[in-house]
RNA sequence: GCACCCUUCGUCUAGCGGUCUAGGACGUCGCCCUUUCACGGCGAAAACACGGGUUCGAGUCCCGUAGGGUGUACCA
């Protein structure tokens, strides 16, 4: 744990979706920078579903944040909180405001607002609505509906201290009296955010810059609570590739699509961390790293955009870095998702190819392709490539190896090697020219890990089988 | 419309007034290594949006302009 936070006050962040569709890209992110930061301070990751909007929110959309949290890796603390589940304390807390004459009850019709809006509009005034009942004698109050209205100061000044986007201040007359609980008795999100950060202990609210005026309105409210103002860091959003907002068509994918991609985990938090927050030069670091790194300051005000090729990047280096045993353990839950069934026997012998086959993958559905040699069943389909490499003259050429083959003291790489280079010697060819058609028989493709590592690994049997297949012994 | 935020290579970024003839990474293009492909190594092209200030000195501070983003609901 970093030393210098063991004195300060315990950390708590929280990470706050609506459940009405998968996590995406820019919502893991937030996740991951308010569970790093958490991390860091050795705190408490919270958790909670903003579940107020009952006609969008799904508790298959719940489950799915949930599941795409889980396969980032970014655990919460405690229980998910259900938003929904408190709106008594909202209610609660609207009317303590009330009492306070921090809040007012408004009896103003929908029809009304808009009226008064279209006047603001035509006269080139701001279209926030003044209510004419904030300073109403409670006498004058009609039994009818009403909201209840934050009672927003009309003059002077509204500042946010924010940890990323610096000292942010409004004049009075952008903020209006917003509401706080709806006609019919229920919280807005705007009370309810403020009720729930305050009573579960938030310290420092991570989130997306579109919610900077928020920030704004909440601290008022927080405020005429006299509650303690947690601290902001409004962290930039992520755009496309084509630097608009993110949507469908590129990166706005939930979090289960770029697994389904084969993209690690460990990658993902990794890019995600990188996306907008920097440690100097440092472009590849594990988790634990970017753990003991992470920090506010380093986050930058300009949004980024999504790039898919750097991710492509990272998770080829990750995967490269990664043990043997880990990665294989991640290629069975990739392949378990995806349905692809690979059998004990297989399964070892791609264990045993991985060091070979990790050089050479980015992405795990590439591991998968460059083992067709090892999940393939004979006799092999060569593609297009490994059939030109086999021509009459390459099948003579391997006729000609075999013998020497299955004469082999020991089935080693290093041993077949030897017997392969000292064959070409003889026939006066290049290597390149025994070991390519050799590399087609054995695999089907002009591409794999080195030859005779791939002998190696399919055995003397099946590797002999094979290239009788490509050029049968002459009668 | 109004308010707020942003603007360094194609992309992610370093830079926190002089060490910047602007550094790294991805991508691109060469070369090397080599049984293929990767990996790795070496190298190249590539950016401070524009205009004014402040200062001995500005990528770094201030003000405009342009462009982009976000917000402006009895949504969250």
């Amino acid at each position: 744990m970093p030393a210098e936070t063991a004195s300060a006050a315990p950390v708590v962040t929280r990470f706050a979706p609506s459940p009405t569709g998968f996590l995406h890209i820019g919502g893991a992110r937030t996740a991951l920078f308010n569970w790093l930061f958490a991390r860091h301070h050795g705190g408490r990751f919270l958790l909670r579903i903003e579940d107020t909007d009952r006609a969008r929110s799904t508790p298959e959309a719940t489950e799915a944040i949930f599941e795409g949290l889980r396969w980032l890796g970014l655990d919460w603390d405690g229980e998910a909180l259900s938003q929904f589940s408190r709106v008594a304390r909202h209610a609660e807390v609207a009317h303590e405001m009330l009492a306070r004459g921090a809040a007012y009850k408004c009896f103003a019709t929908k029809e009304e607002i808009d009226a008064f809006r279209e006047a603001a509009k035509g006269a080139g005034r701001p279209p926030l609505f003044l209510s004419p009942w904030r300073d109403a004698d409670p006498a004058t109050h009609p039994d009818a509906p009403y909201v209840i209205r934050l009672k927003a100061p009309r003059e002077g000044q509204v500042t946010v201290e924010d940890k990323v986007q610096g000292t942010v201040t409004w004049a009075a007359d952008q903020m209006d009296d917003l509401i706080l609980l709806r006609s019919d008795g229920t919280p807005v999100y705007m009370l309810a955010v403020v009720v729930d950060d305050h009573d579960m202990g938030v310290t420092h609210i991570i989130r997306g810059d579109d919610h900077l005026t928020n920030a704004a309105r909440q601290s008022l409210i927080y405020r005429a609570m006299g509650w303690e103002i947690p601290v902001f860091a409004h962290i930039p959003l992520i755009h496309g590739p084509d630097g608009a907002k993110l949507s469908k068509r590129h990166g706005a994918l939930g979090v289960e699509a770029y697994r389904d991609m084969g993209y690690l985990p460990e990658a993902m938090r990794n890019y995600l961390a990188r996306l907008g927050w920097s440690h100097g030069d440092d472009e590849f670091f594990s988790t634990e790293q970017a753990i003991e790194w992470f920090n506010l300051e380093s986050i930058g005000r300009s949004p980024a955009r999504f790039d898919f090729v750097k991710l492509e990047n990272l998770n080829g280096q990750h995967i490269r870095a990664m043990e043997d045993d880990a990665l294989m353990a991640e290629l069975i839950n990739y392949c378990a998702a995806q349905n692809i069934v690979i059998d004990a026997q297989r399964r070892a012998a791609l264990r045993q190819a991985l060091p070979g086959l990790k050089e050479r993958a980015r992405m795990l559905p590439q591991l998968l392709d460059l083992a067709y040699y090892i999940l393939a069943d004979r006799p092999l389909a060569p593609d297009p490539k490994a059939a030109a490499l086999m021509d009459a003259d390459a099948c003579a050429t391997l006729a000609r190896l075999t013998p020497h083959l299955q004469n082999a003291s020991d089935w080693t790489a290093g041993k077949l090697e030897e017997i392969v280079r000292s064959f070409a010697e003889g026939e006066g060819l290049k290597l390149g020219k025994v070991a390519q058609p050799l590399r087609a028989a054995l695999t089907g493709r002009a591409v794999s890990p080195g030859v005779f590592d791939v002998m190696e690994t399919l055995g003397k049997a099946e590797s002999l089988a094979r290239l009788g297949d490509a050029a049968p012994a002459p009668a």
